[in-house]
DNA sequence: ACCTAATTTGAGTATACACTCTAATTTGAG
DNA sequence: CTCAAATTAGAGTGTATACTCAAATTAGGT
């Protein structure tokens, strides 16, 4: 029945109740798969055949357990955002230097999956959707931390001018790492630096 | 034969040497469709039927007039940004301020067509490079305009440095342009003019 | 009026894509 | 060993796309 797929995708993540460790397996293979193609060739490349192809897997095993192509894409550049993380367990003591950095190494280390962390969230369509809602979950997260790290380096600073000035510095981050996606020969790292002296934090 | 096409395709622009008033209104036509197709629905929107549609014309006439799609697309975009331009005959007495307001008006008087705009030169397919291209010469003749409006406002700034300082703001306003393109509750305008402020501008 | 070249037509091509469905196979808990 | 549930295969569906082409029509300079 048609149930099928849906009790699999909508079961809990992180669970692996009544799961076999073949279809485990086939998972992270799918994943990995996706994410090559991804930092290979950018969105562009990462059909479902390709997906297949190189998971050595069928469409059927694919649709079994993602809901949609997109779903794979998702979970892909989720995961590389959160590899480059400077404070994973979220102890909240990192710094702005701490941040910008990881910033850049998300950019430099990624390029391809950063330009399609970009895509994704810009391109209008039904999968565009939850791409974008990611990217301003994600975009909030960051600005919080950001704010934080900066009320904890300049103790006069209100938690609202500093969520100003994050949303600023980010946006100039931003800026720069689509002018960088655009033309790679262009310096993003020390722009970014210069950014970041801008609002007075050497990186 | 094939080379009517081409022939049409590779005419010098602006001249209509060889032109019949009904090809030029059909091409005004057409034109006009693909625009109001990108305002309305952004890229997704503007496929090869709807603007025919639109433009009451047959898919062989629009042949007939563009190389492709693509070419359309890229024609409307650069018609836009010329609209805003603060100084279209380059006498070079702009201001900061004025490149800074002409950028803003630009995303906010035509919020769909700034985002085709950075999603043109953001996507990696064939059509993507010519769209990159047309982005790089436009930013970087930006980045001349804002240069020399840097040294003309502050004397003892050396070109060199001007370049940098009006890369970086340009940086920050295109960033804080895709944080409102993804969210346009975003107060793009009071962030942009928040930027300038910290590079010594009042706009 | 004539004639060449410009324009228009519109059915047709090619193709790429995400996704579905049913039947067969495999897994592993009891 | 058994059997229900999980997994897999893979051909097939449906659809949307940009683009082509040969033939018919029209424009407009001379």
């Amino acid at each position: 029945m048609a149930t099928q797929t849906a009790v699999r995708c909508t079961r809990d993540e992180g669970t692996d109740v009544g799961r076999y460790q073949a279809g485990i397996e086939t998972e992270a293979r799918i994943i990995d798969a996706t994410r090559s193609l991804l930092a290979d060739g950018g969105l562009e490349a990462a059909t479902l055949k390709a997906i297949c192809d190189r998971a050595e897997v069928r469409a059927g095993s694919f649709y079994n357990l993602f809901g949609s192509k997109e779903e794979a894409i998702l979970q892909v550049v989720r995961e590389a955002i959160d590899a480059v993380d400077p404070d994973p367990e979220h102890v909240g003591s990192d710094t702005v230097d701490d941040l910008v950095n990881a910033y850049i190494r998300f950019f430099e280390e990624q390029p391809q999956l950063a330009r399609v962390y970009v895509l994704t969230s810009l391109t209008s369509d039904s999968s565009g959707d939850g791409a974008r809602k990611q990217f301003l979950r994600h975009h909030k997260r960051r600005v919080e931390r950001f704010a934080d790290a900066m009320v904890r380096n300049q103790s006069g600073l209100s938690e609202e001018d500093a969520e100003v000035q994050a949303e600023l510095l980010l946006g100039a981050l931003d800026g720069l790492a689509v002018r960088w996606a655009l033309d790679t020969s262009f310096a993003f790292s020390d722009y970014a630096r210069r950014a970041a002296d801008r609002f007075g934090y050497d990186c």
